[in-house]
DNA sequence: GATGAATGAGGATTCATTCAT
DNA sequence: TATGAATGAATCCTCATTCAT
């Protein structure tokens, strides 16, 4: 958000100026509603540069969005070890994503809920990314329940985590971790409220 | 969606035409990108009667947001007896909800995407409404688990319900219906995924 | 080139008074350096006015070019007469070109010169309307004359009409008449330098 | 058009380099709308260099502008005889433009088509071109028909050559040769078209 | 001799909004 | 009740041009 202001910085890291701005403003604003102007502001540098490096508003926005969806991609699958069992996986799973959430806000922001505004090209990618997440959890609840119509309960589940990242990010400042969060989501998917509630003590974290 | 046109229309016809109209171009195109010429030409008058009635584009979004929001309270309201148990309360007002969300896509678009778009004004008004309803689902759940920390739980099962919607609207035509939707939804409250999927035949409808 | 200026007028004058600034400031400017602010100013409207009227710069251009075109093809068709020898119909012909050139040295310009440089649309649209001429003239040169063999004929002919029609707009104020520059290229073309020139007084107008 | 590319050329060959680039880039897409960046690229080296050794765009357009003066002048220049008859001049005068005017149709295109849509300084030096060569050849035609009051011929004369070498510049490839639009334009200029048509006898004198 | 990095200035286009009727 | 006519204020984007190396 804040500008480096420093000239004569090499391309690589100019153009990363430029995305931490853009994703930032994005947040904030909304792909429409955000600038061109003020995010080469944001960035410290002159409009021109931003079309030199990104082309265009459109190319600016497809390059936040790859980004950080990559970003959020590679920290869920860098915390997930193959050979665990499908509940593990999910638990390492979910603590990835709402502690990757948590530290990049702005980067959730403008997956969840910005992206979807525009028009097809940056909807549909960012549908089909979460299609492919759905997909990898719909996997998992089959692996560990051993059922195979769970895609009502993969979509269920994605739209909890989301639902519990957004309350997270606006919970104020020490709101739940990311460890609460993927506890809650843990007994409520696997044990349900009626078992849960009442009688606590069970699923904090099912690696032992 | 496409115009009337006919002349000498009363005042409160017009301004549905106007909002209905309105709710469809905002939810396609966003809050910003929708253009006031496209959203007169659409309810077939002229741009200045919309202003005329409705004032400025914030005004008119705001009455769709308001109009669209009472809509869906008042069908999930008017579904619930005040005298079920919290279950059967829960129950209801899932299926009404699933029911209202799938035959009014236009207005749940907007609640739940575009409004959270813009700032300030609207996405403060949206969410405000989003978080009553998660106090009245953790009251429920409050009343059927006897416990008192169940602001995650409340915020899971919302998400997960939004989560559902949203993949009825994009199903392709005979998708889930309204109790397919619910009956998901409540196993996977109720009983978690251990328990709901090895052993079927619980929790289609608690109203037996 | 001056502004009306008077508020509230039909769309029809309205356009008129665009195109004509359009012309005036395309003729002097060329088309990319002419600024759609200029051509707004020197229409006395704002620009959105000549957008929403004329749609882009594209189309305005191409709105002067095929007015300009239409008015110089109707002033030579509308003095040739059918029933006359090819000849006659060549003088005719001529002078009413010579004559609105002369009459239009705005409109003259933006069809000989400056809508050559644009890209494709104009240009081809332009050289078609120049070969349209060549093949009437290259027609009347057959008949007059029973060769086959005259387009190169006809695309001198054609080429110096146009050269003196730009000698004459250059020219000052009292510069060559129509009847001058049509009986100099008559008396050019049907006659030859070596005839022509020894014994003047002749020729003039083949009408007597 | 294409790039040489090799490092540490010398600066004449450079320059030559550059002005070929320009004059190319400059004929396609005209004074205003050719980027120095694309006629950097086309002549392989980087913008800066351009304004090293051309100094600014107005500097390079006029670069060019006089180098293909200077060819065109030149080439009809060296192959008029002094001693020659005027007609004799005309002649191989003639044929020399025709044939550089073929052999550079980009110069050519600059020179007819390009310097005219920019404002005075170029319009001018090219306008003063022209001038010279129709008081040239108004002096040929003065000195071969003994009349004095030929401008008018000289223009036409001029403005005849000038179209038949467009003609034979869009035509396809084997279009008319040099030697072909000499001899057309002679035979028209000197004889008349009634003279110069396979079936002559017919239509000397315009009045019947 | 040669270039990657950077910008001030300006141009096309769109939009929410208002009058006069 | 209803609209054709009109605009101030952005917004995206491009370009000629210059530095520092």
């Amino acid at each position: 958000m804040a500008a480096a202001g420093s000239k004569r910085v090499p391309r690589a890291e100019r153009e990363r100026q430029m995305l931490d701005a853009a994703v930032a403003v994005f947040a904030r604003r909304g792909y429409r509603a955000a600038s061109m102007d003020e995010i080469a502001v944001a960035a410290g540098v002159s409009k021109p540069l931003v079309y030199l490096y990104l082309n265009s508003k459109d190319d600016l926005f497809s390059a936040c969005i790859r980004r950080e969806a990559a970003a959020l991609i590679a920290a869920v699958r860098d915390a997930v070890e193959d050979g665990d069992t499908p509940e593990q996986q999910l638990w390492t799973g979910l603590l990835a994503f709402f502690e990757h959430t948590a530290a990049h806000p702005d980067g959730w922001t403008i997956l969840h809920i910005q992206a979807r505004t525009v028009g097809e090209p940056f909807a549909a990618e960012v549908a089909a990314l979460r299609a492919e997440i759905v997909g990898l959890v719909a996997g998992l609840i089959a692996a560990a329940s051993g059922s195979q119509d769970v895609a009502g309960y993969a979509h269920a589940l994605v739209g909890a985590a989301e639902s519990l990242a957004g309350w997270a990010t606006e919970s104020p400042p020490p709101g739940p971790s990311g460890k609460d969060l993927a506890a809650t989501l843990m007994n409520f998917a696997w044990s349900g409220l009626s078992h849960a509630l009442p009688s606590p003590g069970r699923a904090q974290d099912p690696a032992p």
